[in-house]
DNA sequence: CTCAGTGTTCAGTG
DNA sequence: TCACTGAACACTGA
C-alpha cells in the first residue's frame, strides 16, 4: 500500500541495507513496462560495481544515489514493495523486478505484482519530472497555514481531489486523504474555495498528525490508532466506524471515497 | 465471469 | 495555459 509512510519506511530500510555498499551482482527483470526508459540489461550493467551513496524520497517517489552521480529511481505504483533479505538462504518473493546483491551476502529486492511502477536510471532524479513537478512533501517540509490557504483558496475542485494532487501535497494517497478528511470532519465533496480558515487549519494539523504517526510506526497498519477510519474502510466490510457511525462509499475525485456523513456539518 | 483497486499520466473539455 | 474530469494502464483477488 505505498503512500508516503510506506515509501518512507522502505527508504529507511534501503538506507540501512545499502548505503556505503558496493553492488556486486544485479538482476533486472525483462519487463518493458517497469523499465520504460532504459533496457533492464543496460540498468544492470550500469549498476554493477557502483556504490550506493544515499537514499532520497519525495512524496511517493524514491531513489538511490550512486557513486557515479546517477540516481536509481523507483516508483512503487499500486503493488510495488521493497525487501531486504539479510540471509543468503532467505527465500525471495515472486514478481521480482530488480535485485541488488552486495558483498556481505545480503540482497535488496524490488518486487511489483501488477506492473504499475517504474525503475529508471536518471542523471538527476530531483531536477527532472516527475519529481520536479511534485509539491512539497509534508513530512520533509513544514507547510504554513498561509501557504495552505493560498493553495486551496484558488481551487474549485472537491478537497478530496486536491489532497490527491501530487503537485500540491506530495505523498498523500487515497486512504490518507480519506483519513485526513474524516479526522478533520470535512466532507470530501466540499469545494476547496468553500473551506473556512478554521477548516484549513484543522486540515493542516490532521494531515501532519496522520502522516507523522504513520511514519513513526513504520507504516505498520496494526499500530495505527484504533479510532482511525483506516481500520474500517478496507474491503468495504465494515458498515460503521469506531463510534458506530455509518460509513458511506462514494466516488470523489475519481476515487472510491470512504466518509462518515454524520460527522460533517 | 465481472469488477474494483493503494497510483500516475494523458486526452478531452470548458 | 490552466483547471478539471475521466479513462487507461496490468494484474489479482473478491
Amino acid at each position: 500500500m505505498p503512500e508516503l509512510p510506506e515509501v518512507e519506511t522502505w527508504r529507511r530500510l534501503a538506507h540501512r541495507a545499502s548505503v556505503g555498499k558496493k553492488i556486486t551482482i544485479v538482476y533486472a527483470d525483462q519487463d518493458e513496462i517497469i523499465y520504460d526508459r532504459n533496457q533492464p540489461a543496460e540498468v544492470a550493467k550500469h549498476l554493477k560495481g557502483k556504490t550506493i551513496t544515499g537514499t532520497e524520497r519525495r512524496g511517493k517517489h524514491f531513489w538511490l544515489t550512486l557513486s557515479d552521480g546517477y540516481d536509481l529511481y523507483i516508483h512503487f505504483g499500486m503493488t510495488g514493495s521493497l525487501w531486504w533479505l539479510e540471509k543468503p538462504e532467505s527465500e525471495e518473493p515472486s514478481h521480482v523486478k530488480l535485485r541488488l546483491h552486495f558483498a556481505d551476502g545480503t540482497r535488496l529486492i524490488y518486487r511489483n505484482m501488477r506492473r504499475i511502477g517504474k525503475v529508471r536510471l536518471l542523471e538527476d532524479a530531483r531536477a527532472n519530472p516527475p519529481v520536479s513537478k511534485l509539491g512539497p512533501d509534508p513530512i520533509e517540509e513544514t507547510l504554513s497555514l498561509a501557504w495552505m490557504k493560498e493553495k486551496l483558496s484558488t481551487r474549485k475542485a472537491p478537497i478530496k481531489a486536491v489532497l490527491l494532487d501530487q503537485a500540491v501535497f506530495a505523498g498523500v494517497g487515497n486512504w490518507i486523504a480519506d483519513e485526513i478528511l474524516y479526522q478533520a470532519r470535512i466532507a470530501p465533496q466540499k469545494r476547496c474555495v468553500e473551506l473556512s480558515t478554521d477548516e484549513i487549519k484543522t486540515l493542516r494539523t490532521c494531515m501532519m498528525k496522520i502522516l507523522r504517526k504513520a511514519v513513526n510506526v513504520d507504516a505498520d497498519a496494526s499500530r495505527f490508532p484504533k479510532n482511525w477510519l483506516f481500520h474500517y474502510r478496507w474491503g468495504k466490510k465494515a458498515e460503521t466506524d469506531a463510534q458506530g457511525d455509518r460509513i458511506q462509499f462514494d466516488q470523489v475525485g475519481g476515487r472510491t471515497t470512504a466518509w462518515v456523513p454524520s460527522r460533517v456539518t
